[in-house]
DNA sequence: TTCGTGACCTAGC
DNA sequence: AGCTAGGCCACGA
């Protein structure tokens, strides 16, 4: 059996559309979501290399940890963290976010 | 086809 | 809580 990408993207967009504002999923739960369990990594990628102008919610997608995949200092974790903080979703001191309060399952 | 890579995950200490 | 090591799997050179 062979991995169909173009299906597999699909599914992926629409599990992602899904995701509610001020919520967030792990990759690998998100990719549990859409099928494609034990793909996280490729969640990733396709995160990545997302279209800019695509209005999908890429910043609701954290880590299992519940952080965020970048590093501190980078702009990409500022960005994703203010739009995330737009929506109500509060970060502690370290950084972390609380799965029990604001994670999608 | 083989090899290195990565916005990952889990288990163990 | 923080770090390491091993596993994972599609992608591109």
């Amino acid at each position: 059996m062979s991995f169909d990408a173009e299906q597999a993207k699909q599914r992926f967009y629409v599990c992602l559309a899904n995701i509610p504002a001020g919520k967030v999923i792990s990759y690998g739960q998100l990719a549990e979501l859409a099928g494609l369990k034990g793909r996280a990594r490729w969640v990733g990628q396709m995160l990545m290399r997302l279209p800019e102008g695509s209005r999908l919610p890429w910043h609701r997608v954290i880590n299992s940890q519940g952080k965020l995949s970048f590093p501190i200092d980078s702009t990409q974790y500022q960005v994703q963290r203010d739009l995330l903080e737009a929506e109500g979703v509060e970060f502690s001191l370290k950084g972390k976010i609380d799965l029990k309060k604001f994670g999608f399952v």
